[in-house]
Formats: structure tokens, C-alpha cells, sequence
DNA sequence: TTTAGAATTGGAATCATTCTAATTAAAAGC
DNA sequence: GCTTTTAATTAGAATGATTCCAATTCTAAA
């Protein structure tokens, strides 16, 4: 997707060229602090304002836990997540869920479903081993 | 598990008490309104104390999704989510997840699994047949 | 070039949550 | 049963993320 070719003004257009140029998961505040060494006058409202947008159109992923800051995500494919229990660290995952569970969740929920995702909890390689002592995020 | 038994403070018993008779998924300011009925006196920082506490003492659940308020749970038990995407209900889900799938988590991503948890986004019945127009929590 | 609608801006407002300092209650020691 | 120490509670202030609002600026179309 040509990043010019979508109509969007051009702080939209900055706050998406962050966003896909992160390692993923990044915060509205960090990506405001980025979009603003490209374009320095933009202003914190029309950051969110364009990540919400960027969201509605499905050119960006969302998502949250707890009540951490939403985190923004270039990566638009479905795909699960791991989070450290000690260092709130979150790591992307791609797993194949069995379509019987899928179809399990939806039958007993009576939802009709439109994701699935797999959350999976516990402790990263660097707090495993005690290596980062650090509680952040 | 007698709530007497537990050696806690009148405060943390009642809002342990209003937990384990609540449908499950309070947020802390519905907790702190029904404590108050009980215990007129409580203040705000002692129910989120107190859930900090019961939550440490492994005697409630918590859980938190996107930037909505944490909710409290009075189940202890893995179980799983359906979230509508329209109206925000939340209900609760027993799945069977393969160990092949916990094992594939925890392969991947290289964390100790201490949990796992599938979430399910999409409509609820009422919201998807039209019955429910409501954007709540 | 005028106009209408959309986007942007800065700042105020909101909401959940945490922190702080002071007070009170409970437990432990004598 | 009193004193000391420690933990819990309280009220309110502080924080942080997010949203709202009114005013201004763009943009695209007529």
C-alpha cells in the first residue's frame, strides 16, 4: 500500500509512517513524539484523532490490556500475544487456533465472532532468568 | 472458603462480600457504591486497596480490556471472554485449550506461561439482531 | 473566488487509578 | 491492661491517558 495513494492529509499520513516504521506497539504519547520530528507543529488531539481514524480504516491494529495506554500496531494480520507478568513486556505471536475452538467460543457464547486472539501470560526470557529487574513498560 | 476465616479487615471483607454475590465483572467504582451500602464510611482508596489486596491474595480475579475500567471477578477458575464489539458486554467462557496450543505459545514467545486466555470480539446476540442499540460498559 | 465541510489545534475536561500525609485500629510485648 | 509498633484506613490531591470543545485553518468543489 503506497502510503500517498490514500488520500490522507498529511499528518495522517505521519502518524501512519511512524506507525509502520515501529517495532510495533507503541503508545499515542510515542508516537506523538515521533510524528512531531516529522512534522512539528502537529498536536497531541490530532494524534489521536488520526490513530482513531487510521484505526476505523484498517490501516493500523489497536490494542489493549489492563490499563496501560492502548498500544498501535502496523501489523494488521490476526495474531496473538504474549505479556510479561513482571516487565509488562508484550511480544507478538502467531499461532494457528483450531478452527473447533473458534467455533467452540462462538457457539457457547452465542457471539458472532470477528476475531479471536490468545493472551498468553507469564514471564519473558530476561525476568525468567533474572536479568531485567526493571517493572516498565 | 469462610469469609470470617480469612483474618481480614471489616473493610476488605465487605468488599470481598460484595464480589462473591456480584454477576462478576464489576469495575471498582460499582464495588465502592455497593461496599458503601454496607460499610457507609469506606473510602475510595480503601475498596482499591482492598482489591489490590484480594487480587495479591489470590481471592478475586481481575481483568482488564482496552482502556475501559479493570473489572473485579469473583471467578478464580481459567476461564476464557467474549467482548461485543458493539456494546461492550462481556461474558465469560469455559474453553478446552489444547495443551498443543499452550505448549505452542510458550515455545514461541520463550515466556514461562503462567496463564492463557482466549478473547473472542464480535457481536453479542442482542446487538447483532438489532434488539440492543445501547453503547455501554 | 466563494463557500461548505472536514481536519487541525490548544487547552480544558473527564475518568480511572495511584499517591500522600494524617489518623485510626489492631497486634505484640511487657 | 497499658504501651509500642505496625498495618490499614481515610480524604483529598496528583497523575496519566484519553476525549471533548470551540476556534481556526485547509481543501475541494461549485
Amino acid at each position: 500500500m503506497d502510503i500517498k495513494s490514500l488520500g490522507l492529509t498529511k499528518q495522517r499520513q505521519a502518524v501512519l509512517m511512524v506507525i509502520r516504521e515501529s517495532e510495533g506497539h507503541m503508545t499515542a504519547n510515542e508516537v506523538f513524539e515521533e510524528a512531531r520530528r516529522e512534522l512539528p507543529g502537529i498536536s497531541f488531539a490530532t494524534v489521536y484523532n488520526s490513530l482513531r481514524y487510521l484505526k476505523n480504516e484498517g490501516l493500523i491494529g489497536e490494542l489493549g490490556f489492563g490499563t496501560d495506554a492502548i498500544r498501535y500496531d502496523r501489523k494488521l494480520t490476526r495474531h496473538d500475544h504474549a505479556i510479561c507478568t513482571k516487565c509488562d513486556r508484550l511480544i507478538d505471536l502467531d499461532l494457528k487456533i483450531p478452527d473447533a475452538l473458534v467455533k467452540e467460543a462462538a457457539t457457547n457464547s452465542g457471539f458472532a465472532a470477528e476475531s479471536v486472539e490468545l493472551v498468553l501470560r507469564g514471564s519473558c526470557p530476561d525476568c525468567a532468568s533474572g536479568i531485567n529487574l526493571n517493572k516498565g513498560k
